[in-house]
DNA sequence: AAAATAAAGTTCACTTCTGAACCTTTCGTT
DNA sequence: AACGAAAGGTTCAGAAGTGAACTTTATTTT
């Protein structure tokens, strides 16, 4: 019988969509002090901004993989906290452009040092070969991925994007 | 400035959940025909399922990372389209046990055949050794994450876990 | 054995995310 | 230059997921 021959952790799309949320839930469950003060999906948002201040909505949206109204109500949320700010746009009426604070850009390192952290603490055990060729693997992924998904859209948003 | 130095695609949190998002978008963007005739979400119930039927939903909830209302609310749905049962569980009556219809067995060649055709479109230039090596170094991070957030949980419900 | 505590599942109000319609500005034709 | 089409952003109704209270059955304590 077909049964026992299935293992969705030999599946990348399980397998990702899984480690995910167990990342975010295993951020959640962090005693108060340690955790940032905002939900867990905003961080997405910080990172893209850490990485290229002054970006249009439309690109954040492509990145983090939600929809513009999604985005939208994230931006109304941090913005309110203090973390970011929008600007108009100078070359287009249209847009509008998301610049860190004093208080956002502060974030980074409070995050960054957070997910070292993790990453030591989850994959002690794996060599950082192994650690290097599964991030490489994952990226290929996401460009095939960003490619498919995005077709329409011709100029690569993401600066990482632009490196290759 | 620290403004360039940050890369969020060097970080698993970022890179697992970007990836699991764009599957699914990858898989929703499907035309009609190829794609299964339920939402994207309940696939990892019936994974779990073909991996290892008649399970309760607790468990169900550990391994897709919800909540019990929400797993309740895929498996109604599930349910009304005929791809499972639930049963009373005879060695414990508050719980019970959840078996795939044959429409739900039928399911698993035809998403598995689509795994793997997406596998290979998405890595096609990447080594077996690379695949490989990337999936066991997520397999590690589930395994830690796991015992993370379930550390009040002495038994391992998921079988891949007791393999181990 | 009875009482107290805990566990599995259900229900419902609430939050987060999405899809569709809309407004405004820009681009492409002619 | 003027028109139609497309693009970025906003809004709002609806879908998906969550948290807390509740019901029923098991387990633990006394």
């Amino acid at each position: 019988m077909a049964q026992s021959t299935f293992n969705p952790y030999n599946h990348f799309g399980f397998l990702t969509n899984r480690v995910a949320r167990l990342i975010v839930r295993s951020v959640e469950a962090m005693p108060e002090e340690e955790r940032p003060q905002f939900p867990p999906s905003c961080i997405g948002i910080l990172a893209d901004l850490w990485s290229k201040d002054g970006v249009n909505q439309k690109d954040l949206g492509i990145s983090l993989v939600k929809t513009k109204s999604s985005i939208n109500k994230m931006l109304t949320a941090l913005e309110n906290e203090g973390f970011i700010v929008k600007k108009e746009d100078p070359n287009d009426g249209r847009g509008k452009l998301i610049f860190l604070t004093e208080k956002g850009k502060e974030m980074q390192f409070i995050i960054e040092s957070k997910s070292k952290e993790m990453e030591e603490m989850l994959l002690g055990d794996c060599s950082s070969e192994e650690i290097k060729t599964a991030k490489m693997v994952l990226t290929k992924m996401y460009k095939k991925l960003y490619k498919r998904v995005n077709e329409n859209d011709q100029e690569g948003h993401l600066q990482f994007m632009k490196e290759n």
